[in-house]
Formats: C-alpha cells, structure tokens, sequence
DNA sequence: ATGCCTGAAGGGTTCAGA
C-alpha cells in the first residue's frame, strides 16, 4: 500500500541549510514538505535550488521574502490552488511571509511560520495573537481534509518544554498563546505527533548555545495538525532528531507523518522522481536517543 | 553570560530568533 510522507521542518535559512536539506530529502523522502524560515526572495529560492528540487520531482510553491520569515511546499503528489499569504491576517506592519497553502494528494496543506511574539504583552505579541485567530478563521473555512504543518512558535501544553519554569513570563507558553492554538485546534485539528506519543518527552526546537540540544532540553513548537479525515490515516509520526544533528544544523528538527492511502484511493497524480532511489521506510518511532 | 549560538544586513556592529 502507498503510503504518503509529509514533513514540516524550520530549515533556519534555505541558503544556510542546502548541504542539509537535499541529503534529507534524499534520505526520508517526503511526497510533502513544508518548510519555513527559508529567508530567500521567491526568485533567489528558484534560482538556488529550484533545478535540484525539480530533479527529485517536486513541484514547489513559495512565498517568500529578502532576509526574514519565508515559507515553502514542495510536493510530489500534486500541486494546485496555489495561494500564498493568510487572506485577512495582520502585519507588523505590513503582511509578511507567513502562509502558503495548496492542495497535495486531496489533501489543502497549509504551511505556517507563525509570529515569535518577542515579549508577553508587546506590540510583536499582540501581532501573534491577532495573526492565530486568522489563521483559525482561515482554516474554519477550508475543507475537512486539512493538514495545517509548521512552526507554531507555541508550546501547546508544559509537557511540551523540557521545564515550565525555565520559561515563566516568556512567550510560547502564556495562557493566551495556548488558548489562541487551542481555539485552532478547536476547528476540528488533532495534533497528530502528541496523540500518537502522548507521554514521551518530544521536541522539536532546541537553542543552538549551551548545549541544550545534546541535554535534550527544548520545546516542542513545529506541529502537523490534522482534520480527521487525515488524522485516522496517520500510521507513524516522529521528530526526525538526526537531521539536528551533525555540521550545521537548523535549530528545529522536521516532524515527519506517514499517511496510508485514502480509502477512496485519491491521492492525486503521483510524480515520480526521475532517477530516486528507492523510497526507504522512516523509523516508526522516536529517535529521541543517539 | 540573564542573547551562552546562528543568520542576515551591512559595514567593522546590530537586530532577530524562542
């Protein structure tokens, strides 16, 4: 049975992290990922990886910008509906590159980079809040087979950070930022990743100083939410800790999903890669330890 | 050290990230 892959990864700069990324899609083979932070101008993205991308067979839709936020889909399993931005959302001051949605395989994937939010009660934070409650409007009026992937930049409960007290007054984890994702949630998404660990200790951020990766102390921020239809075909669902590992590493690592077929099976028009090697299986487990 | 790394822009330093 085919199955279909996606991933979300926070690549902390596309240019920065190209001799990570094509080994990685190489190695996991996402049909779908949704990338953020990309931090290239649509035009510098096709131009610095846009031969390699198509060379493996992927279609990509970005939605980016010169130095800050940017995100991306690159998609195996179709393309289309194409629409870049959150219709409605705010800016700081002006829109930025946040959102980009498609539909892949019959599924609409919405890639987000939400807002950092800088500090508890500013003009960055109220931006976030304003920014989430969009986003759940958007969603509110998509259809059922939604996948919404991406970094939250909210950790949505203290079981998702190595310890609530290390951030008391931060942002990531204040009662409006939980309750702005839970709303999201609400609108009928399941965190596919908690429901399928729901005790383990799972991150997905870890700060780049002091170490904190190899004490595995971090957070976890990068989501797949799913609407039901998606989520009851979710078969395994990781963080893909190796890919933090090694000579330049993002600070995120990539969640990956495995999806079985829909039951109609309608996954869109599949589009092989010229000369791929043959599609490995994930682990369907949490690589939590070396 | 309460910004401990990393990246970007721009210029020899500052801002942003979570």
């Amino acid at each position: 049975m085919r199955r279909v892959r996606i991933a979300t990864w926070n690549v902390n700069s596309l240019k920065q992290r190209l001799p990570r990324l094509l080994p990685w899609l190489d190695d996991r083979q996402p049909d779908l990922a949704c990338l953020q932070e990309t931090k290239l101008t649509d035009d510098a993205l096709a131009e610095l990886l846009g031969d390699d991308l198509a060379a493996r067979g992927y279609t990509v839709a970005i939605h980016g910008e010169g130095a800050w936020n940017g995100v991306a889909i690159l998609s195996r399993v179709g393309l289309e509906g194409l629409l870049a931005g959150l219709p409605g959302a705010p800016g700081f001051p002006h829109q930025e590159a946040r959102a980009i949605s498609a539909t892949c395989g019959g599924i609409r994937v919405v890639c987000v980079y939400v807002p950092n939010g800088r500090e508890p009660g500013s003009e960055h934070y109220r931006y976030k809040l304003a920014w989430l409650s969009s986003l759940r409007e958007f969603v509110a009026g998509g259809p059922e087979a939604t996948v919404v992937c991406g970094d939250m930049n909210v950790a949505p409960t203290d079981d998702d950070v190595f310890d609530p007290a290390a951030y008391v007054g931060q942002t990531h984890v204040t009662a409006p930022e939980r309750a702005a994702l839970a709303e999201l949630q609400a609108v009928g998404l399941r965190d596919v990743v908690r429901d399928r660990w729901p005790n383990e200790r799972v991150f997905t951020y870890w700060d780049y100083r002091a170490g904190m990766f190899h004490q595995d102390l971090g957070m976890r921020i990068d989501l797949v939410l799913a609407g039901a239809t998606v989520a009851e075909r979710v078969r395994a669902a990781w963080v893909d800790r190796q890919a933090r590992k090694g000579r330049r590493p993002s600070d995120h690592a990539p969640v990956v999903v495995d999806l079985d077929e829909a039951p109609d099976g309608d996954i869109g028009p599949v589009v092989p890669p010229p000369s791929a090697p043959a599609a490995r299986g994930g682990p369907g487990r949490l690589p939590q330890s070396s």
